[in-house]
RNA sequence: GGGCGGUUAGCUCAGCUGGUUAGAGCGUCAGUAUCACACACUGAAGGUCACAGGUUCGAUCCCUGUACCGCCCA
């Protein structure tokens, strides 16, 4: 094995050698209950980034898991057609090209839509396997093939068929830029500092008399159909019902009185556009007021805006101010600052206009889909995630599905010239079903990407067709998400899910946060802070990523990503990979190739070896814990500690003591303890933990098995849990950590022994003293010798007394003693000691402690402060003898 | 405007049902080519757990309020 570990070419190997065993293929077993993830489909906008990654390596993690616990495992990969955000990249790129859509038009559009998607996928399949993740190929799917587009068909039919998908003439976000109508939740809102422009409206017939209202858009002014004033408002009483002139286009329109109208903005006088505002358009419903739209659909003013007719929006904004100035019915002008709608994708300004599209009622759908979240059979984790997702619920809006893009599933509605009736159908129809007319036109919009995303768990299982995946694999068990998509997708699929299939999605959503850059903004190509998987994984190994991903991360939170947390990753699979190759090793020279097939029996194993099983048991007890808990940032880490904090720092170093004595003994603990914390981590790092089982395993060969990752994850064997074992191995590491200390404070050279005398209580002496040699090795000490009792030398002149809970350690150097720093630390010892136990003696002298603490826990309180006395009497006679 | 989250070492973060002297990684400082690993080892320094109250025998943890930061929704 070389020195270092290459990630390279080992990654290659066994991917090819777990797709060739078909690991990733689950066995329907009708006995077994399956553990099921669809996974979250990528965009077809380009490859993938960390936060994909992320994604990946943690829903790998929870795969793998079940899998080696022997579940039916089914990880189902796709990609998602991405309406809007796929069309808009290859317009970018037409426009590099000096052409667009139009010019190409609509089926050359399609063919450069499918030529970048199969580019596309292409990349971010290899890029998906290049992370290693172990989802099942075979049943890769796309939003756009076949079985989703009847999907699609299917639901929308039946929505429309039951009433549910209308089409009516709403307020809607139009995109100028897409060129397309958006739904609410595509609309990002920015506050911008803008203007509270004050114009006042002749009042019609009575001279010199005003009622001034204010806005932020003047140029809507040109589409108002009526001024509303809170009906219980004194300022205006008398006023509703007159007339008013508007200004620009001297129309005449009523003065209203409406509930909506808040008293406190502006003058309390609001001017009534409906058809360019969704308050306006519900007042404009309630005091049956005319629609009036102003604009094209290219947001120029269009004829009903008069002398402004052909201006852009903005444009004629200023015009519009310019001439209110003039005339005087510009009152004032304050700067105000007010959310702004923009564009998800494009950040253009979106407007408001009314206009004709397809709705999905939603409230029939929502009502099962709040209930599911509140009957506990879908859990939302982290839980404050239910709250906003029942927030949204109850309070959920219509849903505007049709897009006026290319890019998507087509509107499965054919509108016939002859008799102008609607057919709606599954598959693509010859003629009216109405009156049999072969003059039929398909609709020529799309749909909103997500209501095929919404179908995503069950389409993909194939999903109208009753199929054997459908019957074992639905519903699934997780879906694991980002939490930004709580609405967008979440919310649809359990709605559509329950809809559809008359079941739950999934039990549970997993929400994952956000990878950030180093200084907590968010990765963007704009920004230039994005760090690329590809480049980061060939430089530092994809296990590396992997851990650093998954690294102090706890669910639902936001997380950073540097470039010195991959490198802290990539140490500790070094680390790892040292470990093994020493351990390797030893069983080369051992000359122990297959010998450990069984581990002694408790009884004949050193105390270390019992140490670390039980520590080993513990770890695997509390990482299934944490794992059941969704807690993997924190799982991770406890194997990572206990590798390299327990295991290698401690285990290993002990076991070469007797090895190099050629002691074989602690081989088999050496193996098994290793191999099972393999196992451990092969959720977290599956490529160097296969590389180092399938090394193992050649030396050692009773571990049976084709691949690491078939295997089974470790289980806890409570027999192995020995907590007086631990706190023994406990002191000697404490007595060791003491002497180190010393030396490195006294700047000891290493190459030098120095002489301790190490004195335990006799209850403690025949255990300790056992650690003879462990001590003169590990803390290089030497000669070192075990007495009962307490000391006879007083520190001072040329000796050090340490004094530990366990032992005191007497160290003849006075050659190299600095008598004032140590009179110093003995003190600032002697101080927190003191502190200590004055808390403690005032904590045990309290009569409410002692009557309402548990006494287990005043056992222990007593136990405390016992030996901290111990330790201060000590320290006392030390400080006397200076 | 409504809601949610955060505030713990120089930096990034753990700390889940309240109970040792609050932990890790990185960074800093001092030392080390020891035959698994310098991508390493050994040791050290570094904390009023944002602030103010409250509940409790006991609060980083629960409650109330304040401040600052961030996010979502309208």
């Amino acid at each position: 094995m070389p020195k270092a570990y290459e990630p390279g070419s080992v990654e290659e190997k066994w991917y090819q050698y777990w797709m060739d065993k078909g690991y990733f293929t689950p066995k329907i077993d009708k006995k077994k209950k399956p553990f099921v993830i669809t996974m979250p489909p990528p965009n077809v906008t380009g490859g993938l980034h960390v936060g994909h990654a992320m994604e990946a390596a943690l829903q790998d993690a929870m795969i793998r898991w079940h899998r080696m616990k022997g579940e039916p495992t089914l990880w189902l990969p796709g990609v998602d057609h991405a309406a809007i955000a796929a069309q808009v990249v290859v317009e970018r790129q037409l426009a590099k090209e000096g052409t667009d859509r139009h010019k190409l038009g609509r089926e050359k559009f399609l063919e450069r839509m499918y030529q970048w998607v199969a580019e596309c996928r292409q990349t971010i399949m290899q890029q998906h396997m290049k992370l290693g993740i172990s989802c099942d190929w075979t049943r890769l799917r796309f939003t756009m093939d076949e079985v989703s587009t009847r999907a699609v068909r299917t639901t929308f039919k039946r929505l429309y068929d039951k009433g549910l998908i209308y089409r009516g003439e709403r307020i809607i976000n139009w995109c100028p830029r897409c060129g397309t109508a958006l739904s609410d939740l595509e609309v990002e809102h920015q506050d911008l500092q803008g203007s509270l422009w004050y114009v006042r409206y002749p009042i019609v017939g009575e001279k010199n008399k005003f009622i001034t209202v204010a806005t932020t858009r003047p140029e809507t002014i040109l589409g108002d159909t009526a001024v509303a004033v809170n009906p219980d408002d004194k300022r205006f009483k008398g006023l509703v019902g007159k007339k008013v002139l508007l200004p620009g286009v001297n129309r005449e329109i009523p003065i209203v009185a409406d509930e909506a109208v808040s008293t406190a903005f502006g003058t309390g006088a609001v001017k009534v556009t409906p058809a360019h505002d969704p308050v306006d358009f519900e007042i404009g419903q309630r005091q049956n007021l005319p629609l009036i739209n102003i604009m094209n659909l290219d947001v120029t003013m269009n004829e009903n805006a008069g002398p402004y007719k052909g201006m852009d929006r903005f444009a004629c904004r200023k015009a519009i101010l310019a001439d209110l100035e003039k005339s005087g019915q510009l009152v004032k002008t304050e700067d105000y600052s007010h959310a702004v709608g923009h564009c998800e994708r494009c950040h253009t300004i979106v407007e408001p206009i009314a206009s004709r599209q397809w709705f999905v009622k939603i409230e029939p759908m929502a009502k099962p889909a709040i209930e599911a979240v509140k009957n506990g059979s879908i859990t939302i984790l982290p839980e404050r995630f239910t709250k906003v997702y029942l927030n949204w619920m109850e309070n959920i809006r219509d849903w505007c599905i049709s897009r006026q893009l290319w890019w998507g599933h087509r509107i499965p509605i054919w509108y016939c010239r002859d008799c102008k009736g609607i057919t709606v159908a599954i598959d693509t129809p010859q003629a009216c079903e109405k009156c049999g007319s072969t003059h039929i036109e398909q609709d020529p919009d799309t749909l909103d990407t997500w209501f095929s995303s919404g179908l995503w768990p069950h389409s993909t299982l194939g999903w109208p067709d009753k199929t054997e995946d459908f019957d074992y694999f639905y519903p699934t068990s997780v879906m694991n998400p980002g939490y930004e998509i709580i609405f967008f997708w979440v919310a649809r699929m359990i709605m559509l899910g329950i809809e559809n299939t008359g079941k739950i999605p999934f039990h549970t959503v997993y929400l994952h946060g956000l990878i950030r850059d180093d200084k907590g903004i968010k990765m963007s190509k704009t920004r230039g802070n994005v760090i690329d998987p590809l480049k980061v994984m060939k430089q530092y190994g994809t296990d590396a990523l992997r851990f650093a991903l998954m690294t102090g991360t706890s669910p639902g939170n936001d997380s950073r990503l540097s470039e010195e947390k991959i490198e802290a990753s990539r140490n500790f699979a070094n680390k790892l990979w040292n470990a093994t190759r020493f351990v390797i090793r030893s069983l080369e020279t051992g000359g122990g190739s297959g010998g450990y097939s069984l581990l002694p029996s408790p009884s004949t194993l050193s105390v270390e070896d019992r140490w670390i099983l039980s520590r080993l048991n513990r770890t695997i007890a509390s990482v299934t814990e944490l794992m059941e808990a969704f807690q993997f940032g924190e799982a991770q880490r406890q194997i990572h500690d206990f590798l390299w904090g327990e295991y290698c720092d401690w285990y290993i170093e002990l076991a070469k003591i007797r090895l190099q004595a050629n002691d074989t003994s602690p081989l088999p603990v050496l193996v098994h303890v290793l191999e099972k914390a393999l196992r451990l981590l092969h959720p977290y790092m599956p490529f160097l933990t296969e590389e180092l089982w399938q090394n193992l395993k050649k030396q050692a060969q009773w571990i049976k098995g084709d691949s690491i990752m078939v295997a089974a994850y470790p289980e806890i064997d409570a027999t192995m849990i020995a907590p007086e074992v631990e706190a023994e191995i406990e002191n000697v590491v404490e007595i060791v950590r003491a002497i180190r200390n010393v030396r490195a404070e006294y700047k000891v050279e290493t190459s030098r022994w120095i002489e301790a005398k190490i004195y335990t209580d006799a209850s403690r002496y025949t255990a300790i003293s056992r650690y003879a040699v462990a001590v003169k090795i590990l803390a290089r000490a030497n000669p070192v010798t075990f007495l009962q009792g307490e000391p006879a030398e007083k520190a001072g002149g040329n000796t050090l007394v340490l004094s530990l809970a366990p032992a005191t350690v007497v160290i003849p150097m006075a050659s190299m003693l600095d008598l004032g720093a140590e009179k110093k630390k003995i003190e600032k010892e002697l101080e927190q000691t003191q502190t200590e136990a004055t808390r403690m003696e005032a904590r045990l002298k309290d009569e409410a402690f002692l009557a309402k603490a548990p006494p287990a826990v005043i056992e222990k309180e007593r136990q405390k402060l016992y030996t901290l006395k111990d330790k201060l009497e000590k320290l006392n006679k030390q400080k006397s003898s200076f």
